[in-house]
DNA sequence: TGCCAGGCCCTCTTTAGGGCCTT
């Protein structure tokens, strides 16, 4: 359920979104079964949503045990059609941030077919930058790049809302770094997008040129 | 029957292999 509706669309607004999903692959049959988002203005958070969904069938132990979303929380959950045009009202089109975003992409389009709806918004993927910009972190898992930042988070992990919360915070410690770290005064979601597509090698003259 | 993701990225590469990341 969204929380606010009373918002414009300007162009540096952004959704940060998280599924949980039965598996991998929508391609394999998979479905979502909760949708997380946080809607970004000026480095603030104006806007959420979160809703578990019924995907019809039932998930996983494994699924059960890696998310803390059972079964029964799911039985009477709306269905996916009926979360996934909520949501579809609710991103319109923003730009869209997620944490290895080719995931989130993959189950967005096939929960978007389903039901006939598309988005305009562009992906940026917060894993693919930071991995640009945290060279020196342990590895780019969310949970590590959270604690790498030291990036104050409720210890909640793999639920929707809460993934996405901690995304956008990487997001904005990202925007930070580029404008105190690397002097770049208005960093924006197009900028963002060309440091994932740099070289490792390259990121840093690129920043500099940005600089 | 047997198998079962997909895209990015690095390197001991490019006529390929394997790790990382998401659930």
């Amino acid at each position: 359920m969204t929380l606010n509706n009373q918002h414009n669309k300007p162009a540096d607004t952004v959704v940060v979104l998280d599924f949980e999903t039965t598996g991998l692959s929508p391609n394999q049959g998979d479905r979502a079964i909760e949708i997380g988002a946080v809607m970004l203005k000026d480095g603030k958070v104006i806007d959420r949503f979160q809703q578990l969904m019924n995907p019809g069938f039932r998930i996983s132990g494994f699924i059960e045990n890696y998310t803390g979303i059972s079964n029964m929380m799911l039985s009477d959950a709306p269905s996916c059609e009926t979360v996934m045009a909520e949501f579809a009202d609710f991103i319109g089109d923003y730009n869209l941030v997620a944490h290895n975003a080719s995931f989130d992409q993959r189950f967005l389009d096939a929960e978007f077919r389903q039901i006939n709806r598309q988005y305009p918004g562009n992906f940026a993927c917060s894993m693919l930058i930071a991995r640009r910009l945290y060279q020196d972190a342990p590895n780019h898992k969310l949970g590590s790049l959270i604690h790498y930042k030291n990036i104050h988070h409720e210890g909640v992990f793999h639920r929707a809302l809460a993934d996405s919360e901690m995304t956008a915070d990487l997001w904005l410690a990202m925007l930070e770094d580029l404008q105190q770290e690397h002097q770049i005064i208005a960093p924006d979601f197009s900028l963002l997008q060309s440091i994932a597509k740099q070289s490792k090698a390259n990121v840093l003259q690129f920043l500099r040129k940005q600089s």
